[in-house]
RNA sequence: GUCCCGUUCGUCUAGCCUGGUCUAGGACGUCGCCCUUUCACGGCGAUAACAGGGGUUCAAAUCCCCUACGGGACGCCA
């Protein structure tokens, strides 16, 4: 069975892009599940676009989302790894004029001397007639004298493109693409300052890689033609291509850097788990074909397949991600909830070092169904850290607004009280019985639940009553009995 | 402008290769009902799509052609 090596290879000009993401996904998936190799490489040749800073911040991005590599550049404190170093591109530059110098010896490409200006008038010319711009090839056309002409005047190398024929390229996804070879240009190889040009870097790095699978986005389908002449001409073996749609924003626009979400950290911080991110971005353009959709990550490597990739663009959809975030919450157990909430509460100010782990967990287990995102719980449970601060305003109108409410509490506090065991079971039969004297249990249990939380919706009443300790609840509800009482005197006339 | 790719419910998609089983299935969303101490969860139900037009065929979401729309590539950027 064939080795695979799969490779990301992202520039490293900004932050972990979400659409970046999902190619690494795949890559990833699809090494792991072959037990292959998952190549990092840095595409960072083009220095007006890369910055030091970002190498670190793409690497919380991966790790945060559980994508790790076999070999790959040192970045984010882990050190260069791997066979083939190195895995910046910007260090790699003489082994891709080493390539062209083959290329320029066989026949494949030609010297062009040709000046950036002229170059530019001429497209410019082309434009302004609405003709398609291709080079002229007024430099293929030198013969070895005129060449030494030109002594060492600035070249740069061309790739000298078959000018009939066409090429085909089989890809996984997209399936068969035939371009006509007088369609493509005699492109770029190397500059005439001799730094390599992209087009000539990925293939000669993928080629010594031994990269298998070239699994990236559709935006390089066209690139492609050029890549497929290059693993040609360079007698190389011709890697699978698969290029997969990108991802498009909720409007149907590319996703833009700027847009929030486009940054995949800003999905931990809006309190998304990796796990059901990366479930997310898979189902953007790929389905099993049964009706599974919540995968764990284990269960994705072993269901992924390249073949069942989805040919078209996919629009984000966040009411989807916040469904599958509280579907993998509600897989957590309590101890692994406790300890994914527990740095989101100290955030939120709330301190919880004084409760013991036990404590913790079943608090996080008791409004585990309620979470849709990891902050969620902020609002569920601030109130076992800190008193009341203030009542919601509508739930005191509805259940402390009669008469009775005061006298009401009173008879809710006797019974808590005297509330033969603090369980919540045993709390619920008691409030059962009582409810039937009240005429509902309604009527005990939203205004006790106002006395606890300050709020009308949270945990389970009892759930969080028995949490929250006898003494809490008798003294709240005291508090609220004398608010209740404060209140009467300021409407009453 | 030229070339390349795409187009099934609002959204993600199944089905398309190997035409009939599709009065087009699932999921999210939305709406309704049930469960229920709240909010959720869960359960049940409803809603809603084959871009348009031609052709091939007894039969087309599925095959072919055209058009429209969307995206991409056309750089001494990656």
């Amino acid at each position: 069975m064939e080795n695979v090596r799969v490779r990301i290879a992202p520039s490293p000009s900004g932050f972990l892009h979400i659409g970046t993401a999902k190619i690494a996904l795949i890559n990833w998936l699809f090494a792991r599940q072959r037990a292959g190799t998952f190549v990092l490489r840095l595409e960072d040749t083009d220095p007006d676009r890369t910055e030091e800073q970002y190498v670190e911040a793409m690497c919380e991005g991966f790790s945060w989302l559980g994508i790790d590599w076999d070999e790959g550049p040192p970045f984010g404190g882990v050190p260069e790894r791997g066979p083939y170093a190195p895995y910046r591109q910007s260090q790699r530059a003489q082994i891709h004029r080493d390539a062209a110098a083959r290329l320029l010896a066989s026949g494949h490409a030609y010297k062009c001397f040709c000046s950036k200006e002229e170059l530019d008038a001429e497209r410019a010319r082309a434009q302004a007639g609405k003709l398609p711009w291709r080079y002229s090839g007024k430099c293929r056309a030198l013969n070895a004298e005129q060449i030494a002409a030109k002594r060492d005047a600035a070249a740069s190398l061309r790739f000298k493109t078959p000018q009939s024929g066409h090429t085909v390229l089989n890809d996984l996804v997209q399936g068969p693409v035939r371009w006509d070879n007088q369609q493509i240009d005699d492109f770029i190889i190397l500059k005439s300052n001799g730094d390599p040009i992209f087009h000539l870097a990925v293939v000669v790095d993928d080629l010594t890689m031994k990269i298998t699978h070239v699994i990236r986005g559709d935006d390089h389908l066209t690139n492609a033609a050029k890549h497929v002449l290059l693993f040609e001409a360079l007698g190389g073996p011709m890697p699978t291509f698969a290029h997969v749609p990108m991802v498009l924003d909720e409007t149907g626009k590319k996703y833009s850097k700027r847009m929030h979400g486009a940054n995949v950290l800003e999905w931990r911080e809006d309190g998304y788990l990796p796990e059901a991110l990366i479930n997310y971005v898979v189902l953007l353009g790929w389905t099993a074909g049964d009706d599974k959709e919540v995968y764990t990550r284990a269960e994705l490597v072993r269901a992924f397949s390249l073949e069942r990739l989805g040919r078209s663009a996919a629009k984000f959809d966040l009411k989807k991600l916040q469904w599958l975030n509280g579907q993998h919450i509600r897989r957590l157990s309590a101890d692994e909830l406790r300890d994914r909430v527990l740095p989101i509460l100290q955030k939120a100010g709330l301190d919880s070092s004084g409760r013991d782990p036990a404590w913790l967990s079943r608090m996080a287990g008791i409004c585990q169904e309620k979470l849709v995102t990891l902050h969620d719980i902020v609002k569920q449970t601030d109130f076992f850290f800190v008193e009341p601060a203030a009542y919601e305003e509508k739930a005191v109108q509805k259940h402390w607004k009669d008469v009775e409410a005061a006298a009401r509490l009173e008879t809710i506090h006797r019974a808590l009280a005297n509330a033969a065991a603090w369980t919540s079971d045993a709390l619920h039969a008691d409030f059962e019985r009582l409810g039937e004297a009240q005429g509902g249990i309604g009527k005990v249990v939203h205004p006790l639940r106002l006395a606890l939380t300050g709020k009308s919706v949270g945990p389970g009443l009892f759930e969080l009553a028995e949490l929250l300790g006898k003494d809490a609840c008798l003294r709240r509800v005291r508090r609220a009995i004398e608010f209740i009482r404060a209140g009467c005197i300021q409407t009453v006339p």
